[in-house]
DNA sequence: TTTAGTGGCTAAAGCGCATTAGGGTCACCG
DNA sequence: CGGTGACCCTAATGCGCTTTAGCCACTAAA
């Protein structure tokens, strides 16, 4: 009846100390659990602030240094790449569920480079806007670290292996050596020999350590033609190694691809090229998704649980912002889930 | 030299007054282009701002009444139906690239259902987090709308309708109903006379947009055979969908899906089924993406710029922002790209 | 009876900024 | 030579919250 036209105003504890006869303090009091009020008014504080529909302003709760209230994200990729992706959507949708639980915010920025990603951090930091920070995609020789500890924000490394240069941070990761031995042992097993890796990003902590892992493998296996090739993880890139190496001379039984997009890419240039999957070429992805079932044959691939992942990360940063310990925290072992596009190999 | 060990202190603007030995007032003025200061003064302050590294504080920008210098982003969906959609990145990383211009944060929530998003909404109202909002997948009879509305919060509606009945909210669109107009249009003139619309989820607007105009231009052709089936846009419903319609007698001689996943799923359902595409069936998606063109044959699709649609939509948001009027943008219609699963009708 | 607590509350200060109301100083006009 | 702006600048206030200091009444101990 009253016109409601004009956008309500934000009740604030004012307000409440008002409504309830009772001091400012005595509001903070009662709403906060701490002592210093009878239960008698904590209730009736309560009770009026749930009618009035208040909510600290998280402005000034960071203003009176209890914190934003808030963590960052940063996605550091140049906006083409992140087409077809699925692991990031489902990343984010695990962060949030736990974030949610404790009426955190998230701050999510897209941004180009890992230079841009670092001006991020230092802009969120001097603007008082985020309490702590995920950080993906960690390489070898990588600033951020450096940058966080030294700001001392709270940071999760995701996917980066346990750093004790930074005890800082925390690291939630998963085994990738352990994941390619075991790919390459079920390859091996199955009479492969000549094996290509097209990995994603060089400079990206898991690239190097999957490819590292690999030649580990080979070489304790005497296998001279395994290989990892880098790309940039799109679909063209994809096809356009797979191409490459089944070209060459000894072309590779089994092809290891680091996302479900190239391997569906390189899955159908193999098949242009005439080559059978499984029967001439095995395919494994290393990601899972909806993608490697909508292709003949639908591609074996390394499962993980992305939600998981995520809420596991952002347990761990909670932890931090409630002053735990930094930890560096493991995640179940990527397994392979195994479908059409792996089999035997076929005789040299 | 000095043992940075402790996490370093953020500079204030006091601190900039002190070492450009004036006032905090003057300060204010300089760093905001207010006048009250010399040109002098002003690059001193600024010059000394630089130095320090100083950013303004968001929770005392907001607290004492600029605005959080945010502005929000729900995403209404189950987490496993976040799949391999490439449609929102892009369109976030357009809304990204103009907000950073502004140094303006995005604030970002993955949620169940619309009652949540309202809720989310009231929160960051509450607490103050956001100067505005950005909605996506409007529904006939939306809560929405209303909702805002009536907490005074600007807001963009991205994919709806221009909305009368909320002057308040700006609409950035694209005409679907022309798409489809002009899809039946080409498939009509191939000959095709029994077509099926494989829908995304019903309520959404733009579903109901398209089932209506379809229907419409079936009716005007007096094509009696031409119908839209609702899904969940998931790759397991729109190939369950496809086996329906093309099993059922006198099966459809062309499919017009409304994401791209499904496209891919059904396209692979039809070959299974012994369909030829696009000799028995032809197939068309209602977004491109790397998907399309990662199945033989290649996916004729509906183009459209998904960043530069989140650009427009967070330019609206910005000009609503600043004071603006809201306005209902509409942008460009999608194109079809035609590739290899579009041709003419088989003879019936 | 005084003294020391103690429980329940209020007053006041401070967080970092924007903004309003003045307070000097100088040049210019009458 | 006093008056009047214009120009630069400072002091003080408020935003909504947390927190510290302190007040008052009442009880328990000395």
């Amino acid at each position: 009846m009253s016109g409601k036209r004009s956008p309500a105003r934000r009740p604030t504890m004012k307000d409440i100390a008002r409504h309830a006869g009772v001091s400012q303090s005595a509001v903070s009091f009662a709403l906060n659990g701490r002592p210093g009020v009878s239960e008698d008014t904590r209730d009736r504080v309560r009770q009026v602030a749930e009618e009035l529909g208040w909510r600290p302003s998280t402005a000034a709760r960071a203003l009176s240094g209890e914190g934003a209230a808030t963590v960052g994200f940063v996605l550091a990729r140049p906006a083409d790449t992140l087409g077809v992706d699925s692991f990031f959507l489902q990343l984010v949708s695990g962060i949030q569920e736990v974030l949610a639980e404790r009426h955190l915010g998230l701050l999510f920025q897209v941004v180009e480079d890992v230079a841009d990603e670092c001006a991020v951090y230092r802009r969120w930091w001097a603007e008082h806007r985020v309490d702590g920070v995920l950080v993906v995609d960690p390489r070898t020789d990588d600033p951020r670290p450096d940058l966080l500890d030294g700001l001392g924000l709270p940071a999760v490394v995701i996917g980066g292996a346990p750093d004790v240069r930074h005890p800082g941070l925390s690291t939630v990761w998963a085994d990738d050596a352990g994941a390619m031995a075991s790919v390459v042992d079920g390859l091996h097993a199955l009479g492969h020999r000549r094996i290509v890796h097209i990995a994603g990003l060089p400079g990206l902590a898991h690239t190097e350590r999957r490819v590292r892992t690999l030649r580990a493998e080979a070489e304790r296996r005497g296998l001279p033609e395994v290989r990892s090739v880098t790309t940039d993880y799109s679909d063209a890139a994809g096809a356009a190694v797979t191409r490459r190496v089944l070209r060459g001379d000894a072309p590779p039984t089994a092809l290891i691809y680091d996302n479900d997009v190239m391997a569906v890419a390189g899955a159908a240039a193999a098949a242009e090229l005439g080559f059978a999957v499984p029967a001439d070429v095995s395919v494994v992805s290393w990601e899972d998704s909806a993608l490697c079932r909508m292709v003949k044959p639908w591609l074996s691939a390394l499962s993980r649980d992305s939600v998981e992942f995520g809420r596991t990360a952002a347990r761990e940063l909670t932890a931090l912002l409630d002053g735990g310990p930094a930890r560096a925290v493991r995640v179940p072992v990527p397994r392979l889930t195994e479908r059409g596009s792996t089999g035997a190999a076929r005789d040299v």
